[in-house]
DNA sequence: CTGAAAGCGCTTACAG
DNA sequence: CTGAAAGCGCTTACAG
């Protein structure tokens, strides 16, 4: 290793310790007897003579080498890096797409990007800069209302999925819930179980909140029922303090529907605070089965979302978009499992 | 924009779409009537005349120029580059250590990247190296007991500041909880509610479920107790299936200790399986002040770690070391706090 | 199969 | 303050 001696004779102020060197693909060629070329050929799935082959492998070896990825990714003009912009880390739904998505890219020898936007659309627009500057291949985005709309306009430099929510421009692949079928389902499950005044507390930030609206509203105007669907910020604090206003006003809903877990877990600490019991003073559902919601008493109904599926879904839209630039933009739409738990119990006197 | 015609004059199969155009620090030069070096130093911090940064600027806008991150860090040999190892994504406590984390990281200008092991070494060991192939400029690792210890041995191009976790080897700065002080608070509230036969149930792939274990046997020794500490898979399906197994033994603890918030689930679950009312048939107590662990019945008694502080001071440690490699290893010691609630209510006949 | 050479898009001494 | 030139560490046509 020439290099280090050289290092050793430079002025004090210069010299670095040995763990700082990083050996390069020409120290690694040195060491093998070969070209820069034929190292890098070894490496990857180039033609090499099963001799040299083995000879760069041991020389890798000797060396400890590790590639430069920000070089490799500069010369090949590829990077290899999926980016996913999510909404809330704190909400499993996307922890759980994440690691899926996480999963799928390993598989294809590809790393993932996280960043995490707050429901911002502020952020939203920043990690989209940052993404470009990264020179990702490729997008899977759960955006706010506002950036899906505006993402007609917005050039970007790689394909993107849109997971969870959508926009109405039809630009992007997409693969989504059908928001309007489960929250559907939910509604009809608690009209079925003789609940009659069922509230709904929205999302006011993703379409998805806007969807499953409006599946609550269809399914109450079937029946012949009163809508009455309110928007709140996506947390469980602003769930909270609203339902808390809701349920002190003289003709209180005996059951409510909520579009997330966050808003769910708000929903609880309402009725709590207020003494109400569940479901007999008023019955509860929401989305995503996440492990809590067995575990509370008594167990909420919800709607268990295909989160893994979701995330490996998004990543083959992609890979596809990639084989095939032209090809039409295509929705994937999943269905729901409504899991049914005390939180929606029958009304007493109703089989 | 020359670039363009001449793509547009190549072969069809080479033909790129305008948008597929990534404009580069040259372009930007040319439309500004500058050098690229005067282009680089407007967008940095380099010297240069108003005037000339104002137009810049202007060229910028028009090209819709964004500096190519692998380009940047090859050429300056930083990267910006925080490297975050942890265990278990789905572990809220690593998703709120990440946030802060993140956080920090985005003050200094610094982007993060995850990388969840699920506890594997394998995957660890993976990650170490993909690390160094990203060039990280500093990494906060939250290790596996076995990588903790072969630490020592493994050269890393990087400083690494120990979160959660730590080894005995004291080679790496480190911010970790007091688990010995924090368990043994923990035991020692039982024991003032009344409870005698204690049992622990402890993660086995963390040094923090080993200290956490060494609080818990202490503080009954101290109190001339008998500890019977049990170690699982940090995960709630082991968890359960241990305690179903040993609520069924003849001499049954009346109280639980857990380590983590998973096994937390998991011991309610098993609790509830065998129709064990909590905590008249067995108190339990665990670690991390999650939502759900108030939305249960009854509310868990838990110690609360300061997750933000945790996240905080692992970038700040970090930042130091990177200023100041030589200082002394340090190690930050935070203490939990204590949320006593129904889970270890006083036994009947105990004030 | 192998090597010499060019170049990805930047930044940064080096001169002026 | 500004520009020309070199070079970060790779990969990849181009020849052989």
């Amino acid at each position: 290793m020439q290099n280090r001696l050289y290092l050793f004779m430079n002025t004090a102020a210069k010299v670095k310790t040995i763990s700082e060197m990083t050996v390069s693909i020409k120290d690694v060629a040195r060491a093998a007897g070969v070209s820069p070329a034929t190292v890098s050929r070894a490496l990857g799935r180039g033609p090499v003579s099963d001799a040299l082959r083995e000879q760069v492998a041991a020389a890798v070896r000797a060396t400890g080498y590790r590639p430069n990825l920000a070089a490799r990714r500069l010369r090949s003009q590829h990077t290899g890096t999926i980016g996913l912009i999510v909404a809330d880390i704190r909400n499993p739904f996307f922890t759980a797409v994440g690691r899926a998505v996480e999963e799928s890219a390993y598989q294809a020898g590809m790393r993932v990007i996280l960043c995490n936007t707050d429901e911002d659309p502020e952020r939203e627009a920043l990690y989209l800069g940052l993404m470009q500057e990264e020179r990702i291949t490729g997008l899977i985005f759960a955006p706010t209302r506002k950036t899906a709309d505006q993402l007609t306009r917005r050039a970007l430099d790689f394909p993107v999925v849109l997971i969870d929510r959508v926009g109405n421009s039809g630009l992007h692949d997409a693969v989504v819930l059908n928001n309007v079928e489960a929250m559907a389902d939910l509604v009809t499950h608690l009209i079925e179980r003789g609940y009659r005044r069922i509230g709904g507390l929205f999302g006011n930030a993703s379409s998805t909140g806007a969807q499953r609206r409006e599946g609550y509203e269809a399914a109450l105007r079937r029946a012949g029922l009163m809508p009455d669907a309110r928007l709140v910020a996506p947390s469980a604090e602003a769930a909270a303090a609203e339902l808390k206003q809701w349920l002190s006003e003289p003709q209180r809903p005996d059951a409510i529907v909520v579009s997330n877990s966050l808003l769910l877990m708000g929903a609880i600490k309402a009725a709590r605070a207020m003494s109400l019991q569940i479901p007999s003073d008023l019955a509860l559902a929401g989305f995503d089965n996440e492990s809590w919601t067995e575990l509370v008493e008594p167990g909420m109904t919800v709607i268990e979302q295909p989160v893994e599926q979701i995330g490996h879904t998004a990543m083959a839209l992609l890979y596809e978009r990639l084989k095939t630039p032209t090809q039409p933009v295509r929705k994937v739409v999943l269905s729901g499992r409504c899991i049914v738990r005390g939180s929606t119990a029958a009304v007493v006197g109703v089989a």
